[in-house]
DNA sequence: ATCATTACGCAACGCCAGTGCGCTACCCGC
DNA sequence: GCGGGTAGCGCACTGGCGTTGCGTAATGAT
């Protein structure tokens, strides 16, 4: 692969902007890396052949592996939140199933943060400095307010009430996106036997259908409530 | 730690039966250590040791490691649909709020099989024989079905809603799971930063919150279409 | 008691993430 | 320009993982 360092004005960054340079050629190159392989299957060494450096010059950068992509998830929810609650905000009185739609079509557009949704808790955080994880918690909450914010102003949930709906709706993307993406070796499995046919997981519509009754139900609360 | 083989009155096992007990043994070290310290962070060579056999031995029943834990899984979903359908069985005029809290209750009290419910798609279908994953999918199919013909008796859901629960139910159960139990490291964290006390999980009261919306909900829809 | 079978332990392999060290590109002062 | 100290980087290595091939010895049949 040709090196990304041919185009740089540098081969070692000493200065803050050229670091900076770096770290988002790493990133770049782990997210699309990541888009086209899967999260799981990215290692260390494919990350450092694409950016054109050792791998070990990569740990320089992000303390570990893992690092990297949490580095990536946190990214995924600032975009995410912001595409979210900007479509949100151009909807003044939208109904739970449109609220769930549009929820949905956004988890839905975004393949690798769904990937990295589930992978987070379970592979990411776990191999990553104490601080690391503080900050992303501390980074996740705050958006998670911020969607919860949006999901009162329009649709009258409690604050707990919207921190389960997004909940509900970042942990099934995950988990259905995970279901969804077996590879081409299971679609072949799939393919192969008319009785798996059943086993195919479309995300975004199933996504749609849960939150909407998930909306749903809860307005019926509110409803019984108030 | 004292071997198991010490109990037992063979050292190789020849007879069918023999190696049915060694099999058994196998599922029960890596059920008792999974249980102990997460599915994720039990090795070969921990199994092996607990079992009191070298690791290469074990892969003479299971073709990988991947495999062991998804015939823990395979038992685990079908512990889980039969205590569940007998415990809805016992309700015949249950509510959605009912329903959701024993699928729930049901669920927090098997945390391995969550755990196991998490990794299935991610990391273990991904490591194991085309076969193995066909059987595997064709069991948690028939399962679903019959956990779906309980939803469908008891609070009149379609087939298609009844997966969409049981997806809902389980993709949840694993999402939460990871998030809820993040190991000694992440609980002090919680507990040093009153900032990230609104990030403890607690599985059951959530899953059983979620459910309920979501069942409240599609119980709305079939009223409206029907 | 002996033999054929085969379950097992041992040692090795390839791959991974992560580390210690020496080289040299780089920036700065002259 | 030019030399020198700083520090970014590549190289080579470690340790641990899952997995494999082989020699050996436990075992059931004769």
């Amino acid at each position: 692969m040709m090196s990304l360092m041919s185009e740089l004005a540098f081969q070692r960054a000493r200065s803050p902007e050229a670091k900076q340079v770096r770290e988002q050629a790493i990133l770049a190159a782990a997210r699309t890396l990541a888009d086209r392989h899967g999260v799981r299957d990215v290692t260390l060494t494919d990350i450092a052949a694409a950016v054109g450096m050792h791998k070990s010059a990569l740990l320089r950068y992000f303390e570990t592996r893992e690092q990297i992509f949490l580095a990536l998830t946190a990214e995924g929810w600032r975009q995410w939140s912001a595409d979210l609650c900007g479509d949100l905000a151009g909807r003044p009185h939208a109904t739970p199933a449109e609220v769930a739609r549009v929820i949905a079509g956004t988890l839905a557009a975004r393949p690798l943060f769904c990937d990295l949704l589930a992978q987070a808790p379970l592979n990411l955080e776990r191999n990553v400095s104490i601080e690391s994880v503080r900050s992303f918690k501390l980074m996740t909450l705050g958006e998670v307010e911020r969607i919860g914010g949006e999901l009162h102003r329009l649709l009258g949930l409690t604050e707990a009430q919207a921190v389960d709906t997004v909940a509900t709706a970042t942990g099934m993307a995950g988990a259905l996106w995970q279901m969804a993406s077996p590879g081409p070796r299971l679609r072949e499995l799939y393919a192969s036997d008319p009785r798996l046919s059943h086993a195919v997981v479309e995300v975004e519509p199933r996504l749609t259908r849960v939150l909407t009754a998930c909306l749903t139900g809860l307005g019926v609360e509110s409803a019984a409530a108030g």
